[in-house]
Order: C-alpha cells, then sequence, then structure tokens
DNA sequence: CGGTAACTGTAGTATTATCTACACTATAGA
DNA sequence: TCTATAGTGTAGATAATACTACAGTTACCG
C-alpha cells in the first residue's frame, strides 16, 4: 500500500516543492516543530519504502524523492473517490465543483480547461 | 483532528451509502474480511470519537452516521489540496480535470456545472 | 594533525490502530 | 418460563506510528 501517514505526507510535500534537501532544511519547512532525530527517524522509514533516495554531499545526506508526486496524487484521487464517489473520479470532480467556493475566474478557467481537454482529445487521441 | 483512519473510512462509507446497520450487516459490505469483534471494536470507537450513534431495535444495535459525508468530504478536500496544491481547491480541480481520464459527456457536464454555478452564484450570492 | 560544529546511527518508549478470544446477556419462540 | 441463538462487552495481544535521548562519526578550519 502506499497511502502515506501524516508525517510522510509532510515530508514528502516538502521534498516534491524544493527538491533536494538535508535534515536541517526539512525541518525548517515542517509545519509544525520537529525534533531533528524524530524527524530523521521519519525519514528512514520513508528510505525503507522507497519512497526516498539520499546521498551524501559534504557532512550531509541529501534526501529526494523517488516515488512521483502524480504516481502519489493520483492515488489519493482514487482512494477518495472510492469513499466519497462510488469510485468515479467524474463524479468527484463534479462534486468539487459544485460544493467548493470558487471565483468568477477560477469558474471560467475551470471551464477553459474542459475545453481545451475535448479538443487534445479528439485530436490527439489520449490526453498527455 | 477528525480524518478517517483506513477501517474507519470504509465503516462511514458504508453507513452513509446505506444507512443506519447493524454490525453484520456493515461487516458484509465490508470490503475485505472482518471478524464480527474486530468490527464492533471499531464501531467503538467511532462511537466515543462522536463519528456514529446507536439505537437498540430488537436484539441488536443500530449503528448511524452522525458526522455528515459532507464535512468529512470537505476536510478530506482540504488536506488534499494542501498535500498537493498548497491549498488552493481551485488548483486541486485544474489538476483534476488536466489529468484524469474523462469521456466527452463527462466533461460536457462538467462544464455545464461550471457555467451554472457560475449564474447561480451572481443571482443569489453563495453557491452552495 | 587536533578540535569543534554539524550531522548521523540506533536503541528504547509512548501512543494509536487493529485484531483476537471468550465469557456474558437479551430477545424470540416453543 | 425456559432455552437456543444472535448479538454484546471487554481485556489483552500485536503491529505500526511517532517521538526521545544520547553516543558516535565526519568534514572543515586552525
Amino acid at each position: 500500500m502506499s497511502s502515506f501517514t501524516a508525517c510522510e505526507s509532510e515530508i514528502m510535500r516538502i521534498l516534491w516543492e524544493h527538491g533536494e534537501q538535508k535534515p536541517p532544511e526539512i525541518q525548517e519547512k515542517y509545519p509544525r516543530p520537529i525534533k531533528n532525530a524524530a524527524l530523521r527517524f521519519q525519514l528512514k522509514v520513508l528510505l525503507e519504502k522507497g519512497h526516498i533516495v539520499r546521498h551524501r554531499k559534504g557532512k550531509a545526506y541529501y534526501y529526494q524523492a523517488v516515488t512521483q508526486r502524480k504516481g502519489a496524487f493520483k492515488k489519493m484521487v482514487q482512494r477518495m473517490a472510492e469513499i466519497y464517489c462510488q469510485g468515479s473520479t467524474a463524479g468527484l470532480i463534479a462534486e468539487l465543483i459544485k460544493t467548493e467556493r470558487l471565483s468568477k475566474e477560477e469558474i471560467q478557467e475551470l471551464k477553459q480547461l474542459a475545453e481545451n481537454k475535448r479538443i487534445s482529445k479528439s485530436e490527439k487521441k489520449g490526453g498527455r
């Protein structure tokens, strides 16, 4: 299974957003105070699970995400769709549009995205 | 904190989808084999946390969700947006539209939803 | 070469999540 | 009312998660 715990999610997020980091750097960016050793323990867990790798640079090890943001994102979407929308991601998106508070500009942008998507689908058959 | 564990999510999902149920009924619908006592233990945890209530009907207790699907959904969306989209739910929706595989009909429906939303917003001020 | 600051390794503990076993109890029907 | 059955309560095992303390190691500077 590859859904992250709370701690793990935070660390992965930081690595995805900032690229490779050494423990004290991650510690700074961590959203709540965490002891250096506690953080390193979580890094070790992530290492063992294969979600990150590290390499030495000067005195310290630098940690880097291996598990890609995109894949983890997809899994979490899947999970959410299963719990709330009978597994349908289209249903999930629909509910989000219906229930989230969005500005006029954001709505316009979403419509545009949907528009482009259809075009790219019919032209290239299978977006991205 | 009100984000559910894996087990708890499953139980809540079943209660949201099927209304009040007694343990053996939940057990049947549970996605993997689970012992009656193990399930009842989880129900007890959920009871203590206040997410469900129960009342006797014949021999058995029937369990019912108190924490509403809608609120839990919102929290999970929030959490997901924080991890993957700097906290922006609009960004989350955008990424979903970009990356999820959707049929022409689904895209059309999403566009329609966005359209209606804008109208309802400008008319009633505060869509929901 | 040393010494020091920065960083690492690891063993042990607290807490939470999940499951198991087994004895107890209340209801329905004879 | 008695009894069988369906359902309940709870103590405790196990495993994963999260944290703490402290001693060891390495690179850099003089």
